[in-house]
DNA sequence: GTCTATATAATGATAGAC
DNA sequence: GTCTATCATTATATAGAC
């Protein structure tokens, strides 16, 4: 799925990539569209709990960063998106997720920026959330085409800036009380 | 392909629409990927030619904006980096138009961020183009998802942000050289 | 340019033997 | 749980009549 796209997944060659024949996939799993949610629903467990512990470590915004920022993250992102696009089924459980997400890296990131004294009138929390994860996106979805102009200096800029907030967050006066030094 | 994917589009639908024969598909274009390509270039000459009369305006940033937070626009492209992460001939020709088009904005931020005395350690260009293409696209395909949780918030706190650059931006010396008010 | 006819290959899915 | 056998469907693409 992520080397060819999500059309390239059949049962054929999924079953050819285990050394079984194809009948067993829908034995496991009965429909291609029940496969499909399966490998989405144990990703996105995963991804949740990855998130979870990077916001509760000491450098959140970085650690943040860092999670959106893995290749095949993107790459699994827009396959489901595309598939979405046409299968409700699996619309639903992207939609009911992504929801899930959302409101965790929000919750955290308000709770962030208050601490850190930086008004709704500077920078509203859904907005450095969306800004930070279109940005990795953008950048993640480019490479996979071979465009990387400015990528470099983008990626410096963003680590640079988000190690400051991070910086300023740890020696903000009872910071361990929410998240103990390590 | 917006309403349905890629996968959904065949020589016989297309061909159903039109109220032919899946045949005369491949007398115009040959193969579906010749088809794909087609509709691509048309597509991105376009969107090269908004772009243009966007940076040309009195409002280059508020514009640039909204040509990014084009519905279609969005679904579009996953559709065909979706399409692309399988088909070699079609990557080549989105990375190149990419490229181009990238190219094309950098230069005009770069420009206006000088012009507004906004220093690269401040914002670098590049990260301010990237950042606002992320941020539509997320907010695009979120919609598509049906999420939409603080994105007005999100979408008028860009606008006015903005807004107040471009302001700056008129009022600045020597304006109408570059881009005379209309 | 548009059609009929057809070659060829892949797909998802089920039934039933062992 | 894994297999063989099989069906119905769909797809891309070409050849040739008109």
């Amino acid at each position: 799925m992520l080397e060819e796209g999500y059309a390239a997944v059949t049962s054929r060659r999924l079953a050819g990539k285990a050394g079984l024949k194809p009948q067993l996939v829908h034995y496991y799993f009965r429909t291609m569209d029940d496969l499909f949610l399966a490998v989405y629903r144990r990703r996105a467990e995963e991804n949740l709990e990855r998130n979870a512990r990077a916001l509760a470590s000491a450098q959140s915004l970085r650690e943040l960063w860092l999670l959106g920022s893995d290749p095949r993250g993107a790459v699994f992102t827009v396959e489901f998106v595309a598939l979405a696009n046409h299968r409700k089924a699996i619309r639903k459980d992207i939609a009911r997720h992504a929801r899930h997400f959302r409101k965790m890296q929000l919750d955290a990131v308000a709770r962030l920026l208050r601490r850190l004294g930086i008004s709704n009138d500077t920078c509203p929390p859904v907005v450095a959330v969306l800004a930070m994860i279109g940005l990795s996106q953008v950048l993640l979805l480019e490479n996979a085409l071979g465009i990387t102009t400015g990528h470099d200096k983008t990626v410096a800029f963003v680590k640079r800036y988000l190690g400051q907030l991070d910086d300023r967050m740890r020696s903000s006066p009872g910071f361990g009380i929410l998240a103990p030094r390590r």
